[in-house]
DNA sequence: TTAGGCCATTACGTAAGGGGAGAGTCAAAT
DNA sequence: ATTTGACTCTCCCCTTACGTAATGGCCTAA
């Protein structure tokens, strides 16, 4: 019979020399043979053990795993083969949306560099309100549409700025003593109304565009805190107006 | 300001108290404040700050290079976030091919009582795994396949069963003499039509099953050398030419 | 003052090896 | 027969991003 040391077996089988040390001490492949020098020496049928290692390691099975599917008969490789695939699919399923928002940031990344250049439009503006308005209109929305906000923005002087700005602190105030009826009563849809309205001076918002403003209300911390400054829980207040304006007044 | 305990933050960014520790630890959010008693203390800052770590952890980050992200002004945050866009279509792709295999594997395990007959058509595996592969078969498949495959192997005499082996040897070693030929030869697939007649005494075998089993002799060690034990490189030209025949003379 | 709930640090464990130190071994060339 | 150089051995620490005790201090309300 043939032996196999431990490089040779590493190359055959691609596997590094360490990982052979290691299967041999988790009991997952054992050589054939041990010298008296410690020496581990392979034959064919740890050559064809390992095939099966490898073969179930690409699958994405841990070694502990594969040691039970190796070893034990009664093993239902049929289960472990369909569960594995689910797990993968849901993997597979969270890389697709990590790869929506990663093309998202990326897209904002390269549009905050342009805006850098237009500092002075937000000139006389905190640095908190500015980065809020940069992420309000870059973050949530589509290229055209944000290039589009972005012309009549440029468009606007100052003063305009700042009337759209007071506007909306007047809305937000105002809701902030209606936040104990109904968001859909007709007194806080009206006022989310002029919310949307004024908004639409900067750029067009469609339904989804409207909520996903919405959502950032309540998932950006200083969004949030802006406005539960005003009254403690008026962020979630004015989403869920929002969503239900957008629902029911747009489309 | 406001102080916010460990557990307070904890529980408002859905992370844990070890968590914070850690983070802390490895300087990668550290409490605004901290009391003589050691205490930690967050304020607003680090509650953004937070914000922004578990973001790019999201996108899959590591917090070393999140670290970087976050301290260093002069970090390349575009090309970071299109070497890690890279990154996450290598790893889809990745779980596109296993998710092909897997399904492969989890067809083939259906299949696996073909094999079955044909492990015991090659000596050479053990009585154990024989009886327990059976065992497997039984418990878990088709009945009425396995039924039927059954039962043509229990019809057969021990001679028959010899016969049938001979038979497979006799055509490896003719293959092996035409090695040098195309596998689309007429000797060669008047041989291979030898070797798929002799089988069918076995069972029915369609063309994908019957590739299927010529997938087996080069992924299975055990088949791989029985047959390049004839002639190296033997085991895939069988392959090849079973392919073809099954292509070409089977449907 | 005491109970209970928080909080701290220390330290070991995880999966699958990587990397290196220090020492022994093998086989071929001298 | 010896030397050389490649090979191998066994520890042991390192990696990620925390989990999980163990042990003991701190805070606050009854």
């Amino acid at each position: 019979m043939e032996k196999y040391t431990v490089s040779l077996v590493a190359r055959i089988s691609g596997v590094t020399v360490r990982t052979l040390q290691h299967y041999d001490k988790i009991g997952l492949l054992k050589p054939a043979e041990r010298a008296r020098s410690g020496y581990r020496y392979y034959g064919k049928d740890e050559l064809y053990r390992l095939q099966q290692i490898l073969f179930f390691k690409e699958l994405g099975f841990s070694l502990k795993k594969i040691l039970h599917i190796l070893d034990e008969p009664d093993f239902d490789l049929g289960k472990a083969l369909e569960f594995q695939k689910n797990e993968l699919q849901k993997r597979k399923a969270r890389l697709d949306e990590l790869l929506v928002t990663i093309d998202k940031t990326i897209k904002q990344i390269k549009k905050e560099k342009t805006m850098v250049t237009d500092k002075e439009l937000y000139e006389g503006f905190s640095e908190e309100e500015i980065s809020a308005w940069k992420k309000e209109i870059d973050e949530k929305y589509d290229q055209e549409v944000v290039a589009e906000s972005y012309q009549n923005i440029k468009k606007m002087s100052k003063s305009d700025f700042n009337e759209v700005k007071e506007e909306q602190e007047n809305v937000a105030k105002e809701l902030a003593l209606l936040m104990d009826q109904p968001v859909d009563s007709d007194k806080v849809q009206a006022l989310i109304r002029r919310h949307h309205t004024n908004n639409e001076r900067f750029y067009k918002t469609n339904a989804a565009v409207y909520k996903g403003l919405a959502d950032m209300y309540v998932s950006d911390l200083r969004f949030t805190e802006f406005y539960d400054n005003y009254k403690p829980g008026l962020a979630k207040f004015i989403r869920d107006a929002m969503h239900h304006f957008a629902d029911n007044s747009l489309k």
